[in-house]
DNA sequence: ATGTCGTGCTGCGCACGA
């Protein structure tokens, strides 16, 4: 049996729903962790999705962020927020445990913050959430199960994973200390799904709406899966659904599906 | 240097976030 976990930021699912309908039926994931829904529980299109064979779960918010987890297997049990904080109220993490075919994989989607302008307070954030999730990771970890950490990282891991590191050198996706956090994240033991089975630089999972950066080819990778070992042990191939970002009214991010022999 | 989207109301143009 394969398992297919994929990860899109859809930049509002109200307004990409038909973009979300025909990849879903296209692509036919099994698990999708969806980001920036920019929408309350309430307001999320669940039957539309639902009509497409999956169960869903919800953590959203009035317009901005937001995360979702679709599955067409079981949800067992649903965990929103990250743990760390109670003041943090931002929508930014929801984790599920799927009642796959194998037994139970654990997936979370994950929306870091994005931190620009860097330095400041929303910086501090993003360094700040970025070891709350290690800490939590670490605790997950111990479960010893396959899990997945999906989502929109908001950092861009190497030089190579952008078109030109100079533009990105001040940039809150790129600075020393956010890859260091990210790495101090993997070095827990997680193997990241691309770097593993593919590694080429410049493959993009996001391209600005702004100044032509679609039609010029300059993307970011900053959209990652994130594997405890008994994930990556059965991790088969990654892929990167470029030419949705093509399409009439297209997500500024792009999905990334894993490939899993589970 | 700029560029584009999406949201929501201080609402039919603007501020904010990305």
């Amino acid at each position: 049996m394969t398992l297919t976990v994929a990860s899109w930021n859809v930049n509002s699912i109200k307004a990409r729903l038909p973009n979300v309908l025909d990849w879903l039926k296209e692509a036919a994931p099994d698990v999708v962790c969806l980001q920036e829904i920019k929408t309350i529980d309430e307001g999320f299109p669940r039957e539309e999705i639902e009509a497409l064979g999956y169960n869903v779960e919800t953590h959203g918010q009035k317009t901005y962020n937001g995360v979702a987890i679709l599955s067409k297997f079981p949800i067992e049990e649903a965990l929103p927020r990250l743990p760390g904080d109670d003041e943090d109220d931002q929508a930014r993490y929801l984790e599920a445990v799927i009642a796959a075919e194998s037994g139970p994989v654990r997936v979370a989607s994950i929306y870091l913050p994005n931190g620009n302008p860097a330095p400041g307070p929303k910086y501090d954030y993003k360094l700040a959430w970025m070891e709350r999730l290690r800490r939590h990771a670490q605790t997950l970890l111990a479960y010893e199960e396959p899990l997945i950490l999906a989502g929109d990282y908001n950092c861009i891991p190497r030089d190579s994973d952008c078109w030109d590191p100079a533009v990105w050198a001040d940039d809150a996706l790129a600075l020393p200390d956010t890859r260091a956090a990210f790495r101090a994240l993997k070095w827990l033991g997680f193997t990241e799904a691309f770097e593993q089975v593919d590694g080429r630089g410049h493959q993009y999972t996001f391209y600005d709406y702004q100044a032509g950066r679609w039609q010029k080819g300059h993307g970011i990778r900053i959209d990652h899966l994130l594997c405890s070992p008994q994930a990556a042990d059965r991790l088969e191939g990654v892929d990167i659904h470029t030419r949705t970002r093509g399409k009439e009214k297209a997500s500024d991010h792009i999905p990334i599906v894993g490939s899993f022999a589970l």
